[in-house]
This record gives C-alpha cells, sequence and structure tokens, in this order.
RNA sequence: GCCUCGAUGGUGGAAUCGGUAGACACGCAGGACUUAAAAUCCUGUAAUCAUUGCGAUUGUGCGGGUUCAAGUCCCGCUCGAGGUACCA
C-alpha cells in the first residue's frame, strides 16, 4: 500500500489536538525532564527551512525522554514585543498588535505541520497582559531591592533605608554606581527628592543619566548598529551623544555570581568563554594620584601595579568628572574643542578607531610612588564607562598608551630587563622587572603582588577586581513594549500598587515620537495615575496632586523573555509568577536549544533575572539553564542562471566561459538538482518572458554557492512545501540527516529523496500489496543482532545529540533486515523511530493492534547477548598498511593470533625477503607486522 | 588585534578510546522492468596508474614532529565562519 504521508499526518495531528496527548501536568510519581527551545519571535516572514532545525531536535529528545518514563515539559511561546511591528505600523499604520497576532497564526500554522510535541495549553506571548504583568511585577520587585555585596544577594531597600538612618554610608556593603559618603544626621536631613536620588545609587532597578546616541532629526534614541559615520541609518540625520535619565539594571552586581555559576552547567566551552570575555574580570589595584596644586586626587584603576615606575603621563576619558577638575584656563579653549569633536563620535567609532587623539589638560598629577609630576591628558581612547574612566599610561608596556606617546612626544620608561621599546611597547606580562626600584630582579608576576601589598601598606590604593559588565539600559523609547508601571509624583518615579497590575499597553494613534521629542507614549491621552481611585485617567485631569503622569517609555526586548522559562510551568497562574508547588517540580530547563546569537545577550539577562528571583526565595534553582545547546544555521543554497551580457539570452553553467556573461540569482525553486526548469523560469518574471537558453546535453544547468538563506538571494525554501511534498516525517527526519545539530550548513532540497525513501520502503515492510500485515514467525539470530545494535545505537545518539548518525542507524538496519516482516522486529523498531518520525509511526502503531499513543510506548533496551560477536575481521597490516584481512575467532588470545597470522601465506607473501622485527596485535581491533 | 569553532570525494557528511579513511545518503554512470515515462530494483562510483585478473601508489587545508600505527595527539602556518573589548 501507498504511503500517503499527508492522510496519516493530517489525521494524527487531529487525534494528537483531541486527545490532548501532549499536555502535561505536574506528576509527583514520576522523575520531570524540561526541554525548552529558545523563544522565537514571530517575523513577518514566517518560518524557513533553517528554524526548525532546533525544534526538531528538542522534540525529538522530548519524546524519547517521555518514552523513557519521564514526565516531559517541552512549551512553546512567541517573544511577541519588538522593533519590526513597530516599524511596520510606523509605515502602514496597522496596529502592531494585530501585525503580530497574524504572524503569530502564520507560525502556529507552520509549526503544527510539523508534528511537534508541545504543550500549546501552555503557550506564552509575551504581549499578552497576563503575561507582562509579571515582567512588569519583577521590574517592581527589583526597584525595591538593592544588592549587598557583603552577603553577595538582594536585600530589601527598607533594610537600607534602615542603616542609612542609623548610619549612614558607614559600613555600607552595596553595590552602587558611585561611592557616596554622608552621615545618618545628613540622610534625616534629605528632601523626599534627595532621598530619591540617594537610593536611585543602590537599587537594581534604577534610573540614571546614560549616554545614548541622540538624532535629533528623528527626535529618537538610536541603537549603535542603526549608526553609521555620525550620521543615522535612516535618514542620513546627524547623531550626538546625549545624556539622557533611563532606567537601568543592576546585572554588574551579579558579575562574579553570573562567572562562578558557568562552572555548575553543562555548555559548550566556547559559549561559557564568550560569557567570561563579556563579564570581563580583571584583578588589579586602584591607585590614588595627587593633582599638583590641588586637594582633589584622582583615581585609577590598573592591572599592571608593578609598572608604576614607568607612569610617564595620566590620561583621563574625556566624559571624565576630573576634565573639569584639571583643565586650566590656558588649554580650556583646546579641552573643549576636543570634547566637543568627541560628543559627535558614537562609542563603536571610538573604539575602532586607529588614528590617536588627545589633549593637554594643563595640570599635573604626583606619582604616588616616585614623587614625579606627570602631565594630565585627555584622549578619547580611554573609556568612561570603564574602570574609573581614568588611567595611569605606562607607554614602554601599553601599545595604546605607547602610540599616545610616540604621537605627542611624551618619555617612555622601559621596565623589563632586555626589553627593545625603541618600535613598539612590550605588552607580554613576562621577563625581569628593571628600573622600579624595590621591584627590580622580580618576575612581572611577583612585582604585581609585591607592588599590591606595597600600595595597601602605603595607604596609596586598594586592590580591587573590576568587572567589564555594564548595567543594562532598561529603557527604550519605543511603543510596542512593555509599559513601565511608574508614575511621577512630584517628578519622583513612584511604583504603581503591585494589585493594579499589569498597567495595560494604551492605544495611540501615531507611533512616531513626539514632536517634543518625547517617547510615542507621549500620544496617548489616557496616561496618567491617579494616586486615590488608583486607575489610569486623562492626562487632562494631572494636577501634581493625586493624578500624576505615567513613564512613557516602555521596556527592552529582553524583559519579556528573561523570566519566560519560569512561567511556562505555571502559565496561568494569576497571584505569582510561578507557583512554589511548580517551580519546585520542574525547577530548572534540564535541555535548552537556540542559536548562538543569544550568547550574551538574553543568557546573560536571564540568568541575572534569575538570581534575583533567586535571592527573593521565588525560584529554587539560582543556574536556570543546565544543558545548552547552539543549533548551527541552515545556510542557503543559492543558484545562478548565466545571462549573455546586454542580451536576453541565457547559457548553461558549462558554457558561460564562452561567453561574457552576468550570474543572476534564480528561485531555488524552479530549480532541481541545479536543472532549471525553463517555463517556470519564463513565467517567473515578465523580464524573462521571452528568455532564450543554450542548453548542455538538453539540460539548463544553474551554477551555485552557498550563502545566507534570505529573500533576495532567492534561496528560501519554506517548510510548507517540503512537507506539501514529502511529509513532516520526511521533513523532521532530513533536517537531522543534513548533519551534526550544533554545526552550520546548506540546505539543499535534493539530498531529500533518501531519507523519503527510507520511510516508504519500511512502511512497504508492513504490506502485502494492500493489506497490512505482519509475520508472528520468530526473529533469526542475525535479524535480532540488527534490531539490538540499532536500540543501542539510537539510545546513545539520542543522549548525545547525534542525530544524524541516529538516521544513518535507522537506514542501515532496514538495509540488513532486507525485507523482513516479523512483528518481534519490527514493533521495536516502530517504537525507535517514534520520536524521530511520530506520525508514521503512530500510523504503524495503531494498525499493529495498539490502542494507545507510540508517545507512551516504552523505550526498548538492548540485550548484550545479542550483540556477542563469534568472530572477529581483523585488519592485517604490514609497517602500518593494510593488505588483507582475517576472520579469526573472537576469544582469541594474542599469542594465538600472533602464531595465526604468522602461519599465514598470506603474511609470509607480504614478508618474504624480509625480517620481522616487531608485532603489534590489538585483541579484537588490528594486527600490524612491521618489517 | 583577541577569543571560539572549523577545513575529509562532485555534494551533505561518517570514523565514540590513536587501530581497515570515505559508513549512510544525494548526485552521476551503467543495467533490469516498461510500448514509453515516472516509480522501483540491481551494479559501479576518492584520485592516479594498471586492468583479463591479481593489484600498486597517493590521499582527510599547508609544513614539520611523536608513534608499530595519526583525520584523530604536539609545534608552526594558511584560509573560512561566529563573537568581540583601544577594557588600562
Amino acid at each position: 500500500m501507498e504511503y500517503n504521508f499527508n492522510e496519516i499526518e493530517k489525521k494524527w495531528q487531529e487525534k494528537w489536538r483531541e486527545q490532548k496527548t501532549y499536555h502535561v501536568e505536574i506528576d509527583k510519581n514520576k522523575k520531570k525532564c524540561y526541554v525548552l527551545d529558545m523563544f522565537p519571535y514571530p517575523s513577518g516572514a514566517g518560518l524557513h527551512v533553517g528554524h526548525p532545525l532546533g525544534y526538531i531536535a528538542s522534540d525529538i529528545y522530548a519524546r524519547y525522554k517521555r518514552q523513557c518514563g519521564y514526565n516531559v515539559l517541552h512549551p512553546m511561546g512567541y517573544d511577541a514585543y519588538g522593533l519590526p511591528a513597530e516599524q511596520y505600523a510606523i509605515k502602514t499604520g496597522q496596529h502592531p498588535a494585530v501585525t503580530t497576532r497574524n504572524n503569530i497564526a502564520r507560525y502556529r500554522e507552520q509549526l503544527d505541520k510539523i508534528g511537534f510535541c508541545f504543550d500549546w495549553d501552555r503557550e506564552v506571548k509575551t504581549c499578552e497582559p497576563g503575561y507582562y504583568k509579571w515582567t512588569q511585577w519583577a521590574f517592581i520587585q527589583m526597584f525595591n531591592h538593592y544588592y549587598d555585596t557583603k552577603e553577595q544577594k538582594a536585600q530589601p531597600i527598607a533594610k537600607l533605608i534602615a542603616h542609612l538612618e542609623t548610619n549612614g554610608t558607614e559600613g555600607l556593603d552595596a553595590a552602587q554606581t558611585k561611592e557616596l559618603h554622608f552621615s545618618a544626621e545628613e540622610w534625616k536631613g534629605y528632601d523626599e527628592a534627595k532621598k530619591s536620588e540617594v537610593l536611585m545609587n543602590y537599587r537594581i532597578a534604577y534610573k540614571a543619566d546614560t549616554m545614548v546616541n541622540w538624532c535629533p532629526g528623528l527626535g529618537t534614541v538610536l541603537a549603535n548598529d542603526e549608526v553609521s559615520e555620525g550620521l543615522s541609518v535612516r535618514g542620513g540625520f546627524p547623531v550626538e551623544q546625549k545624556k539622557m535619565s533611563q532606567w537601568s539594571l543592576r546585572v554588574s552586581a551579579y558579575a562574579q555570581r553570573l562567572l562562578d555559576g558557568l562552572e555548575t552547567v553543562d555548555w559548550t566551552e566556547s559559549l561559557k568563554e564568550s560569557q567570561r570575555n563579556w563579564i570581563g574580570r580583571s584583578e588589579g589595584a586602584e591607585v590614588r594620584f595627587k593633582i599638583k596644586g590641588q586637594e582633589e586626587e584622582m583615581v585609577i584603576f590598573t592591572t599592571r601595579a608593578d609598572t608604576l615606575f614607568g607612569v610617564t603621563f595620566m590620561v583621563l576619558a574625556p566624559e571624565s568628572a576630573y576634565v573639569e577638575k584639571v583643565t586650566t584656563k590656558e588649554q580650556g579653549k583646546e579641552v573643549e574643542n576636543y570634547i566637543d569633536w568627541v560628543k559627535h563620535r558614537t562609542e563603536r567609532e571610538r573604539m575602532a578607531e586607529k588614528k590617536v587623539s588627545g589633549v593637554f589638560s594643563g595640570s599635573y598629577a604626583v606619582n604616588p610612588i616616585t614623587g614625579k609630576e606627570i602631565p594630565i591628558w585627555i584622549s578619547e581612547y580611554v573609556l568612561a564607562g570603564y574602570g574609573t574612566g581614568a588611567i595611569m599610561a605606562v607607554p614602554a608596556h601599553d601599545s595604546r598608551d605607547y602610540a599616545f606617546a610616540k604621537k605627542f612626544g611624551l618619555p617612555i620608561i622601559p621596565l623589563i630587563e632586555g626589553a627593545d621599546v625603541s618600535e613598539q611597547s612590550f605588552d607580554a606580562k613576562e621577563g625581569i622587572v628593571c628600573n622600579s626600584d624595590f621591584l627590580n630582579g622580580l618576575t612581572v608576576k611577583e612585582a604585581i603582588a609585591k607592588a599590591k601589598v606595597y600600595i595597601k601598606e602605603k595607604g596609596i590604593g586598594q586592590v580591587k577586581v573590576n568587572y567589564r559588565i555594564r548595567d543594562a539600559i532598561f529603557s527604550r523609547q519605543r511603543y510596542w513594549g512593555e509599559p513601565f508601571p511608574v508614575y511621577y509624583k512630584h517628578g519622583i518615579p513612584t511604583m504603581l500598587p503591585e494589585d493594579k497590575l499589569p498597567l495595560q499597553l494604551p492605544e495611540i494613534s501615531n507611533y512616531l515620537p513626539t514632536e517634543t521629542g518625547e517617547p510615542p507614549l507621549g500620544h496617548a491621552t489616557k496616561w496618567a495615575w491617579d494616586e486615590q481611585k488608583r486607575e489610569v485617567v486623562e492626562n487632562s485631569r494631572i494636577d501634581d496632586e493625586t493624578v500624576f503622569p505615567l513613564d512613557l517609555n516602555t521596556m527592552p526586548g529582553f524583559a519579556g523573555s528573561s523570566a519566560y522559562y519560569l512561567r511556562y510551568m505555571d502559565p496561568h497562574n494569576d497571584t505569582s509568577l510561578v507557583s512554589k508547588e511548580a517551580d519546585e517540580y520542574w525547577k530548572a530547563v534540564d535541555l535548552y536549544l537556540g542559536g548562538t546569537e543569544h550568547a550574551t545577550g538574553h543568557l546573560i539577562y536571564s540568568k541575572v533575572w534569575n538570581k534575583f528571583l533567586y535571592d527573593l526565595g521565588l525560584v529554587c534553582e539560582e543556574e536556570p539553564f543546565k544543558k545548552l545547546i547552539n543549533q548551527g544555521m541552515i545556510q542557503g543554497r543559492s543558484n545562478f542562471v548565466y545571462r549573455v551580457k546586454g542580451t536576453n539570452r541565457f547559457v548553461s553553467l558549462g558554457l558561460k566561459d564562452q561567453y561574457d556573461t552576468q550570474a543572476i540569482h534564480v528561485d531555488v525553486n524552479i530549480v532541481e538538482n541545479d536543472v532549471l526548469d525553463v517555463e517556470a523560469f519564463r513565467n517567473w518574471s515578465p523580464e524573462y518572458k521571452d528568455a532564450e537558453f543554450e542548453l548542455e546535453n538538453g539540460k539548463y544547468v544553474c551554477g551555485w554557492a552557498v550563502e545566507k538563506m534570505s529573500k533576495s538571494m532567492y534561496n528560501v525554501v519554506n517548510p510548507d512545501d517540503i512537507v506539501e511534498r514529502y511529509g513532516a516525517d520526511t521533513l523532521r527526519l532530513y533536517e537531522m540527516f543534513l548533519g551534526p545539530i550544533e554545526q552550520s550548513k546548506p540546505w539543499d532540497t535534493k539530498g531529500i529523496d533518501g531519507v523519503h525513501r527510507f520511510l516508504k520502503k519500511f512502511w512497504g515492510l508492513f504490506f502485502e500489496g494492500d493489506t497490512f500485515r505482519v509475520s508472528e514467525e520468530e526473529a533469526t539470530k542475525e535479524e535480532l543482532k540488527t534490531l539490538h545494535k540499532t536500540i543501542k545505537k539510537i539510545g546513545e545518539d539520542i543522549e548525545h545529540f547525534s542525530f544524524n548518525t541516529s538516521v544513518s542507524a535507522f537506514m542501515i538496519c532496514l538495509n540488513e533486515l532486507k525485507g523482513c516482516d516479523k512483528r518481534s522486529v519490527l514493533e521495536p523498531l516502530v517504537v525507535l523511530l517514534a520520536p524521530f518520525v511520530p506520525h508514521i509511526a503512530e500510523e504503524l502503531w495503531s494498525r499493529l493492534g495498539h490502542t494507545t499513543s507510540v508517545c507512551d510506548a516504552p523505550w526498548p533496551s538492548y540485550k548484550e547477548e545479542y550483540l556477542k560477536e563469534s568472530s572477529v575481521r581483523y585488519p592485517i597490516s604490514f609497517n602500518g598498511k593494510v593488505r588483507f584481512n582475517l576472520e579469526l575467532p573472537a576469544d582469541m588470545s594474542r599469542e594465538e593470533i600472533e602464531k595465526t597470522v604468522l602461519a599465514d601465506s598470506q603474511t609470509q607473501k607480504q614478508t618474504e625477503g624480509k625480517t620481522i622485527r616487531k608485532i603489534i596485535v590489538v585483541p579484537g581491533r588490528i594486527v600490524n607486522i612491521v618489517c
């Protein structure tokens, strides 16, 4: 009987839906397993064949675990807020909610066709009020907590206030934006506004001035990649650095715990490494330098405390607060000009800049160790955001300082014996120290340690660990995001009462910034908070007594995706983000699958979010993602036709060099095995209607290249089309067959026939003509061996996420079975195949007489006794080169093997006229004769 | 620049511990079935030489090394992909 995949797949997808086959609930009698795919953003283009790769892999794993007896949580939902929908709204006026709803419907339809075992009852969408209520709620908690650096834990802000009331800042251990000093009396004397300002210095969600790329022409803030050479990519308006009050999250407070957590999870080394680089821990020292003629000292951070004797100048970031203090009258104009120039450069440009620039401030600092006076310069190569925004320059041993010293003619003092610094600096942390008084003769490592001790003892500074990671800016001047549950009471940011959440996103008429440069929410007319009525009211009622304006910003993309894995555990809970029961049962994600693009964004923010909730005792696991696998990208395979320049004549690949041709991308969907469907090409576009072709052997052969899968390359392959033509099971199997999950590889539809044929052949085993029939005969030894070998291999492969080799193993198994139709062999195979190709497996399983889903068919176990070989085929090699094979009993001893091999006539032929010097016998493996 | 990963036939890839390189599949070529096509099945398929057969040599990006034995380990390099800091 024909394998009618369309009918089978439709039938089972409906049954699964009706019978809620994939619905999952807490079941304390079963071990749990949580398998999660990274949250997709539902883009307007729909899914292409690359997207489901990870979903298929995780689906196989989830189904496998279920068959092994686990209670598997495998949910799906949408990261539904985002810029594309908003930009589409600006262009067309269509509400982003409508666009998003349509895109989600399209995604769902596409996903459903592939037969995933998602529990759709747990679906979440970040743009739904029931979901973002908890995003807003978490934000309020972060606002109401600070980070205790001694306890290494978030604590209620009330505890901090109590401390300030009794001790001021004395003895305070808190993560902070800047170091403040005041007494309890001073604190008590502060008014509300001042107190709010001070507390912002400690809150985990806080408001502070940050530098942004401000584009006055567009009236908005731009991301780094929306700016190019000081102009906005969109519109080409000038962009400048501007200070703006923005919400931020104090993720830097969690730097060390983020780092420590990496030791406890099963992620790839490369991913861990990139997170370590992002966190950027460096051990060093803070050193104070006196400024000549002033009370004020400047503090710098260095990892090379050993180089203090080689400091020949100081450099400040242009934004540094010290700039104002050290700039002299004479240098005032020059400094001002320089800072003005730097302002128009983005951080990215400043970092990419190779040309050295800078200006002298006019002041001098005093080296605390030598007492020498050294000039203070200002340069963009020092970044305000790292360390203290000021450095001590050691030109002999830092290439950036070196370039600066060369350009401005500043002295260079070598500090390492034998280091030649006439052409370039010696940056390596190795060698013997010289020119450094009490450090002379030590290795660099020893000198660093000794210098640190010295700095501490002499009180000129302190040992310190610095982190590169910066706090996350949490405000966006956009419409399509979560609104902040914040109103401004006499200008003081105040949280909405928690029981009034969610604060719903208002409707607005225009998605652009307002004329006065406010974010889109500035267009909302009902966007004020009435404290007494506890509700959102018309803006016209703002009186600054009981009615106050609401925040006009929205939250960024990572807000909604930071705790979604927790929400899946308990998606309909109205009283908490996740119930204690659900959290304690499902704990953390056991397998997390997604792309590398989230390596440093989402995977840092969601971990901080989780650690914060952990500190509050709301979740029981500190690390949310135990094992993580990055799936590779599926690249496109583009096809080209070759047009003779200036004509409408196309020549086949093999002939193109005889003409002056131009390669043109052609839709891969009208090309098969690199042969163009000429008629389809003529109909593809009016411009090719009258195209002429020069063929090779009656065919038009196309050229090809591997490129990114994108519309503009005409190489997008839609999974719907594949499902239509070959079925979802074939698509699933082929995606896995392409290669290792974590590797990038090109999609080429032509290979799909192999796996499709496999399924057809497998199907055929169960039928005799049109009737379903399996034999009840006992299996032979060979058949059992093949079966059990396959059971073993598939289980191991799934555990190692090596799905491509599983597919091969199935094919080998089928080839070896040679048309076997015995139930005792076929039935376990159906069970093994079920995670990979669930539809055909369900159909065959039910035809075999089962009434329950194959999803619950227990995973078969293999018996070692069937796998034992009685003999081994030994490759016999001479000097490492295999010459022939010898079949020998498996239990033959080393000595016997040696004797048998030497006695063999073929051996004698190979060794004729040579002396045998050595024989290596590896039992069960190989024999090598050296002669 | 730095970090990470990678490079194996015409193509995707396999080789789990250093032990027969190229499993499995695509494609291609030849054959069977068919009036024909499709579908299906069978055979061959790393390269070079030899070919009636036996075979021989080379071969996993390049150059070295360790080893009885290297795609796999070590040193040096080339190219490609991804990430990324003028981070003091």
